[in-house]
DNA sequence: GCTTGACCTTCCCATCGTGGCAGCGCCTAC
DNA sequence: GTAGGCGCTGCCACGATGGGAAGGTCAAGC
């Protein structure tokens, strides 16, 4: 059985046919050749090559950068170079995400550690948020006008937790 | 000046207006009062609470946990003790992501220092990512058909970075 | 041969928080 | 009275993924 359908291609390289199909799309994968009546048919080169892009996925690379990878995998006279150039680059926003968090965890847990978690409505996770971290508060209502700081925005946070099933 | 204009509110706050917009919209701030042209108005005490958000936001708290917070906030009769279970449980989740990060930069930094990166083409980062990190792979093409494991799907890191402007 | 149910197809919608832009109205300083 | 800086609404985009609807196909069992 060289040759499959979508389903067994997904249970075959551990990525969803949803995700497969989208890959397609994206142009991340060449268009599977179809049968007669539509059917994508997958062979053992693009399980591999599937399984390629989970691994990726996994170490958080984004689809731009796997397709940039792609290429280098199958570039046979790449320079390792430029493959460790952009694993590197990858760590170094793996680390600041972490840096992140952490200076997100380390402000809270002060909250925290301040707090009772009694019966009684005095607060100082409260009070702390309403007052802001003392600091990184350049917003005085006087000088004012175009402080135009775009809030950091962490939204990653709520996605890979509740999202994965 | 107790009235102000969305803008204002904006760099008082650190909020942009767009966002206070949006906040509105979704009902985590009252529909503001309106001048005869449409516009919005705002005292202080909607700076107060948009200052909080911003700093609630500033921790990784979804809109939804806002939400509740805001709630505990204006309800001065409230026990400690539940702000402080939200907070904590906030941590875990900031944990647990911190966690997820690490190992993928563990593993990938397994690959980098494995890898010469030179103008040589062989690669331990690609062929990494070929066969897997060993483990975790129990996708079989002979077991296979309904080992629905939808990923970990690691989103967030391209989102906060490359959007704050 | 026919039915059933598992599989496949495409297309659209939702997520989450934010930015951008278009097309319009308003308001103020000159 | 007009310019240009605000404000308004509404729509689209992002990233990667899931969900579902509406319909076609295929293989196994009868």
């Amino acid at each position: 059985m060289t040759t499959m359908n979508i389903g067994r291609a997904a249970s075959a390289s551990g990525v969803t046919p949803k995700m497969i199909r989208h890959y397609e799309s994206v142009r991340l994968l060449e268009r599977a050749p179809r049968s007669d009546a539509g059917y994508r048919h997958y062979g053992e080169r693009e399980v591999h090559t599937l399984r390629f892009i989970r691994h990726a996925r996994h170490l958080g690379f984004s689809i731009e950068q796997i397709r940039s990878l792609l290429d280098l995998w199958r570039d046979h006279e790449r320079p390792s170079r430029e493959v460790k150039a952009m694993a590197m680059s990858h760590i170094a926003a793996l680390e600041a995400k972490e840096t992140e968090l952490r200076t997100m965890r380390i402000a809270l847990d002060r909250l925290i550690h301040a707090c009772h978690g009694d019966d009684r409505p005095q607060c100082p996770i409260l009070d702390g948020l309403t007052e802001g971290h003392a600091d990184a508060d350049n917003a005085s209502s006087e000088s004012a006008t175009r402080s135009r700081h775009p809030l950091p925005s962490p939204r990653w946070l709520h996605e890979a937790g509740g999202t994965a099933s």
